[in-house]
DNA sequence: TAGTGGTCTAGACCACCTG
DNA sequence: AGGTGGTCTAGACCACTAG
């Protein structure tokens, strides 16, 4: 009781963890305050807040002022994926990385990229060891990324060029499984109506749109990461 | 300048995003530690520590002591995927929930779950608004979750019963798109081969394995989340 | 309105790593 | 060896919100 054992916030996170897990604090229950905490453990209070902000963004918390914090009933999993250059993914994987522009217009822009000024349209196909990997079909809209007109994309693919050249501050992607279409089974070397793994991105600078894509993969291409407490960060 | 113009560590981040994306840093630069910065925002360098950490979690920055702050050379995007209890998804989305046990069996588990113990072998699937949403194909080690074994899952699945009951410390998850087998065709009330979205996913108690699921969604499900500076949660 | 978490401060010590 | 980020402290004030 009130001994100092706890002396930095991982230890403190580690032990809060414990009792959750030993029902000694089970899903609902509202958990002593700071203060208190911070006491019983021979800390600081805001070594304790530390600790309980990072499970708390890890799902396993709900905080909120005046009402405390609680254990979440539904710990909610929470899995961060990272989205790489393609030639770095390809490349990390040990893999020969080539790069072949299929087409290149300019149009007006669908839809999604705000129905105004005109867009660069680009499809490509990113290789790993010559085999297809993915395929990139791209809208820039070239009200906010100028630039991207004088940019022939034949070398450095658009994937490449926009996240070194046009920051975002926002983003929305989603992932689904759908059967090739005739154009991406033949990009794609496969056979038509194939299931496909596509990523569709769209990206925002505040509220101007910079560019939408949809990344078609190859067949068996795959989306790994890891889930827990154990991959907590900050 | 030396202004007192910064507050709080979230106008210092929004700062040091702005000459980020100005190019005042460009990528790869190393940026003043942080006492200098914290001398020129007029603020305390635990502030700055707060700002700075909060991007390096985002991706945009690369710390390492003594070599200090680096603007990073590719913004690595991260996106967060949130991964609810299956009734509560459905149920989010405004739909009726409803789920139907399928197979329930104790055989010794296959080669993810650790090759040595006993498993319980559960499909199911769950209903949204009488139609099929998704399949569930999980086993559970009755030797780290004993108590598995008296539970019935006819009414209850596994999904919410081990969030409740079964806490994890790790776990691995992926995302393909996969045709869909002859059973689940049928249990989906799709054709053979149609294009569906499988998560495969594993969790662990530490080193003891708890449980393995494949979860096969009806075609059109999407993942769908947001990305970018403007989520940085912490 | 009062209790709780959110944040800031000024200072200090330490761990790590590059040069 | 020395500079940098990582963290802790003790105290303070503020923002939010439940009762």
């Amino acid at each position: 009781m009130s001994e100092a054992q706890f002396r930095n916030w991982q230890a403190i996170q580690a032990e809060v963890l414990r009792r959750i897990h030993a029902r000694n604090w089970p899903p609902g229950h509202t958990i002593p305050n700071e203060v208190d905490l911070a006491q019983e453990f021979g800390c600081a209070r805001a070594t304790v807040n530390r600790a309980l902000q990072s499970l708390a963004d890890a799902g396993l918390l709900e905080r909120r002022r005046k009402a405390g914090t609680r254990v979440a009933l539904h710990p909610v999993g929470k899995a961060t994926v990272t989205i790489p250059v393609i030639r770095q993914e390809i490349e990390d994987r040990g893999m020969t990385y080539a790069y072949r522009l299929i087409t290149r217009d300019i149009a007006t822009s669908p839809a999604p990229l705000g129905a105004t000024g005109p867009g660069l349209h680009v499809t490509a196909v990113h290789h790993a060891n010559d085999s297809p990997y993915v395929i990139e079909d791209r809208w820039i809209n070239l009200t906010t990324v100028p630039d991207a007109a004088e940019q022939p994309f034949d070398q450095i693919s658009a994937n490449e060029w926009l996240v070194t050249t046009a920051p975002y501050t926002n983003g929305d992607i989603s992932f689904a499984a759908e059967p090739a279409t005739a154009q991406e089974a033949q990009l794609l070397n496969t056979a038509e109506g194939t299931p496909v793994f596509v990523i569709d991105r769209i990206t925002w600078d505040h509220d101007q749109t910079i560019t939408t894509v949809r990344l078609t993969y190859a067949p068996g291409y795959r989306i790994h990461t890891g889930i827990g407490t154990g991959a907590i960060a900050s």
